[in-house]
DNA sequence: CGAGTTTGACCGGCGC
DNA sequence: GCGCCGGTCAAACTCG
């Protein structure tokens, strides 16, 4: 467009200004336009341009008065003009600006479909190894599985028996590995509502693989169908697919911890209905049930170990039909990664794999805080993935997974053998404390758990917490502390932890289970722990004036092996029961050491000491 | 008085 | 079939 001048005149009462304008835009076209707008101020009229719209230029604009205008008005011309380059300025800074965004959001865009694409890709690829997994093994001829079986059970699961008839009898029912993968199939437990995304496609796969629920096989595994006693007869003429299926009646998962009250603080509420003194540990099992819900089926049994009554065994059994408090997913999900870890394991172990796992641990140097992840290479008969005591067995048709949170300490580690040792009707996986995020070496991680229900006064039952079905809920008030103080901890250890899962994707559910437990909990505890400090001189008190045979206490103490050891350290658990609380234990002392320590009887309290 | 525990009785699975 | 054993039931009991 050329540059055009238009002027008009226009008078009206012998004053008329004419306004020029010349506009230019910005891109180099040219614009003029002149407008006449006739005004009246104070008796003159004055001819403006006001097209504000209009766009402008740095040069594009020229002014001519061509007739005398009287000063103030001179003026507020010149303000006018001012302020239009201002707004000019301004216009050219906003277009820049948008310009850049525009460009930072084309790379954006740019960034997340690559994200995308490769996010497909690698899902295309682990569904591929997943598929050649299931065809190798299902093209592993059945004799050849029965040939290997035993060797790789031994091996890779480390079934250890102090029953060898029975146990034999029992690997026998798992050379077989469709049967194992069976079995593994219903070794699934954890919470309803908490997921491991890495299992999502086993969970295509088998259908409780990987909801990572406590799940009650009997009532939800399709291939639940008979009960065990016509299992064992179907067995026994023969009919091993048959058996295969039915192999499996519930899945439990044992958690062994050194736990100085009654029970675990797991998050869940319980309810006793029942104790017994079972075969081989003078110790009485207690039974509960969770009464979250009414209609829960899930179970727990929880006993003390006769050679070691610092380790409680806690045993569930079912799954959640209602959503959990957040305490109560870290147990869930602990035990949904050793479930997790036993179906990766056995069936890499299927495939002969076993002795190729890569060995992946992470180094103290990198790995400041005690996450100790070991895959070992060649693991020994009983190891998994590095955690030694490994091992899988049946009783009574229950798949057990044991989770051995007790071997830390060198000594706690003979001591927690041979209890192990005594019972080895389940399988063992060694969760040793090193596992866990701790600061201390000598912390282990069931320490966490043992601001459990605990105050009940050494009555050894599990009422308290009952009453404020979200009472460990409370601790989430408190996690802004927690994360102040373990931010940095936690940075550290999730570098560790992504180190371990690059290395071994299969150790991707157990870390994060721990992880999970870690975060999703990191809160409670030092209130609690306060709280449980100042009730310590009294719980002190009454361990010392009992004196009380050390195994059959069950009147007092509800598990009843506790003795006056339990009396005495009872005191350092919360008596508001104030949750899981898995958070580093030396949070644990560092709130807690100054009033608690005392309480502690020095020789084997060790992971109460400073 | 209600909630939870205790404890002996009972039931069913399993081995002999 | 019998006895052992694990697990559950339910009345009695305790506690707050």
């Amino acid at each position: 467009m050329e540059n055009t001048t238009t002027s008009e005149e226009k008078s009206f009462l012998g004053n008329t200004i004419i306004m020029e304008e010349r506009s230019m835009k910005s891109n180099g076209k040219e614009e003029s336009t002149s407008m006449e707008i006739n005004k009246e101020e104070r008796g003159k009229h004055i001819e403006e341009e006001e097209n504000s719209s209009m766009p402008f230029s740095a040069n594009g604009n020229s002014l001519r008065i061509t007739k005398q205008v009287p000063l103030t008005m001179e003026k507020n011309t010149v303000d006018l003009l001012s302020r239009r380059k201002n707004q000019e300025d301004q216009l050219k800074l906003a277009e820049a600006e948008m310009g850049v965004v525009k460009e930072e959001n084309e790379r954006l865009k740019m960034l997340l479909e690559r994200t995308v694409k490769e996010y497909q890709s690698l899902q295309m690829q682990f569904f591929d190894i997943l598929q050649q997994e299931n065809k190798s093994k299902d093209t592993v001829p059945s004799h050849q599985q029965a040939k290997k079986e035993p060797e790789l059970v031994s091996l890779s699961l480390g079934i250890t028996s102090a029953e060898p008839k029975k146990e034999d009898k029992k690997n026998n029912n798992f050379s077989n590995g469709q049967e194992e993968e069976k079995l593994n199939a219903a070794l699934s437990l954890g919470l309803q509502d908490y997921r491991f995304e890495p299992s999502s496609t086993e969970h295509v796969r088998n259908n409780s693989c990987s909801n990572n629920s406590f799940e009650e096989q009997k009532e939800e595994e399709p291939t639940e169908i008979w009960p065990p006693s016509k299992i064992l007869k179907t067995m026994k003429s023969g009919d091993e697919e048959v058996s295969q299926q039915s192999q499996v009646k519930k899945t439990r998962v044992s958690i062994r911890a050194r736990c100085d009250t009654p029970t675990m603080n797991d998050g869940c509420q319980w309810r006793k209905y029942g104790q017994k003194i079972a075969k081989g540990n003078p110790c009485p099992r207690a039974y509960y049930r969770c009464t979250v819900s009414p209609s829960c089926p899930v179970r727990k049994q929880v006993q003390r170990c006769f050679n070691d009554m610092s380790i409680l065994i806690t045993t569930y059994e079912g799954k959640h039909d209602h959503p959990l408090p957040v305490s109560a997913t870290a147990m869930a999900s602990t035990t949904s990664a050793a479930v997790s870890m036993l179906q990766s394991q056995s069936s890499t172990s299927l495939q002969g794999g076993l002795n190729t796992s890569a060995s992946v641990p992470i180094s103290t140097s990198t790995n400041p805080h005690g996450f100790n992840f070991t895959l070992s290479q060649n693991p020994s008969p009983q190891q998994l993935y590095g955690l030694p005591n490994s091992s899988i067995s049946t009783l009574n048709s229950h798949p057990t997974i044991t989770l051995d949170l007790t071997t830390n300490a060198p000594s706690r580690l003979s001591s927690s053998f041979s209890s192990a040792q005594r019972y080895p009707s389940t399988s063992s996986l060694n969760f040793s404390s090193s596992f866990f995020p701790s600061l201390e070496p000598n912390n282990t991680f069931q320490t966490q758990w043992n601001n459990g229900p605990t105050n009940y006064n050494n009555h050894g039952t599990v009422p308290a917490y009952n009453k404020n079905p979200i009472g460990n809920l409370n601790s989430i008030e408190k996690q802004p502390f927690q994360e102040q103080l373990y931010q940095p901890y936690m940075k550290e250890s999730i570098v560790a932890a992504t180190k371990a899962i690059a290395s071994n994707p299969k150790f991707q559910s157990v870390l994060a289970a721990a992880l999970t437990s870690y975060v999703g909990t990191s809160g409670g505890g030092v209130k609690e722990n306060q709280d449980a400090c100042e009730s310590s001189s009294m719980k002190l008190k009454w361990g010392e004036s009992h004196t009380m045979n050390p195994i059959y206490s069950s009147s007092q103490n509800g598990i009843g092996c506790g003795s006056s050891y339990l009396n005495k350290s009872s005191s350092f658990n919360s008596p508001k029961q104030g949750g899981l609380a898995l958070f580093p234990p030396n949070l644990l002392q560092l709130s807690a050491s100054n009033n608690c320590a005392s309480a502690a009887p020095p020789d084997n309290r060790d992971h109460f000491k400073l």
